[in-house]
DNA sequence: TCAATAGTGTCTTTAAGACAATATCTT
DNA sequence: AAGATATTGTCTTAAAGACACTATTGA
């Protein structure tokens, strides 16, 4: 019986002029040398202490990124998603502000709707994502990890909008961030600069910053 | 670099007594050669299409136990959760009505907190597993899979409670599984032999009975 | 002052829960 | 008929959405 080849792959999304971008990294080896696809790798038993280690190993690579929201997402398995012979790939995802990341000639990012070429199974992964991210924004703060801090709540409701795809009642989108009560006015600290009133500064609570991964039904 | 151990493990819940159980299975060989743990055992690179076709041999064993609600719960690693080395196992939980499962020397329900002594890290996949069961079941018709159909809805009701660990209102349960629409009543059939009113028998729907593990957010 | 967006008050609509009345069995 | 549980109707309460009004800035 043949070995499994294990490996994982990062699914980092972003919201670029307003639209969901994953991040595609061009490979330098085979197979599907030269394309762009998921970045990822192989296991490393000798270093990684489990699979969410090896996934921020493999973000470690990408400047700016350093301890981005990483959540796993499912483990994709069989004889024939990889050429190189039965594989499990423990996808993760990641969200982060749009502002960390830096594109280059090996790192791009595409919009999540257009992602014909990419190989392996890696546009299924992707759609599998982009519905976990799309599911938990409805019932939880985990677009905060897409705003750049200090943002208002225009901005952030801004941010749950694209994610849902829907525009939200003002009123009850305050109402319910509110209530989750992770977030922090900055007493006295305003947007600027435009041409009307200025809007309150907001942080995410402290206690929450690392937290917010932990819970199954996240809040 | 050593090999990465590939396994499956099988978190198979039930309602015994009003009480959440998992079927601990004893392992022949070792480590932990007669101990009591859940059913698991490697990815078969040579017949599993991938780890859920692994998931649903480990449960072929058990009689009766065909085709029950099988889903991915999550994917465990590391160098120390298995005395032969750094391990994955792929996680799975399946839903079955308590009358599908039989016990026997090799084969016992154990309350799900209750499991002193099982070995690796299996009591916290169980306790990943009860708490995705208890999260879903608050807001879909994950329930429905440990009722042996035909069931009445106050049946059906009970399996809620026991699984939220709450009692429900009646008039909101009954109005929320006619919203959910995946169940349908059988003519003219009705519960007997009680002394008391008779309660109208339900089945799920043909359409959702397969269909119901497509969607991330079950419905 | 005007245009533009931020923030809030309040009414309406919808969903959830409480409670009670009626229905239908066995003994 | 009495006792038990099923089922349904309806009132109350809580959450969500619609809408409009006030607030504050730069041009």
């Amino acid at each position: 019986m043949q070995e499994v080849i294990c490996t994982v792959d990062v699914v980092l999304l972003t919201l670029r002029e307003g639209v969901l971008q994953v991040l595609l990294h061009r490979r330098e080896r085979e197979p599907f040398a030269g394309t762009l696809a998921l970045p990822g790798g192989y296991v490393h038993t000798d270093s990684d202490r489990d699979t969410r280690d090896a996934a921020l190993r493999v973000l470690r690579d990408k400047p700016g990124v350093h301890s981005p929201y990483l959540e796993q997402l499912a483990t994709f398995s069989g004889p024939a998603r990889d050429p190189r012979g039965w594989s499990i790939s423990v996808a993760y995802y990641a969200l982060v502000p749009d502002t960390l990341v830096t594109e280059a000639a090996d790192a791009v990012l595409c919009p999540v709707d257009d992602l014909r070429g990419v190989p392996f199974d890696h546009a299924q992964i992707v759609a599998s994502a982009v519905q976990r991210v799309r599911n938990k924004s409805s019932y939880s703060s985990l677009p905060v990890h897409v705003c750049q801090e200090p943002f208002t709540l225009p901005q952030l409701q801004a941010v749950y909008e694209a994610l849902l795809g829907e525009s939200l009642n003002k009123v009850s989108f305050r109402r319910k961030m509110d209530e989750l009560d992770v977030l922090e006015a900055i007493p006295g600290v305003f947007s600027s600069g435009s041409a009307h009133r200025p809007a309150q500064l907001y942080r995410v609570k402290p206690a929450w910053r690392h937290a917010l991964s932990l819970s199954e039904r996240a809040i």
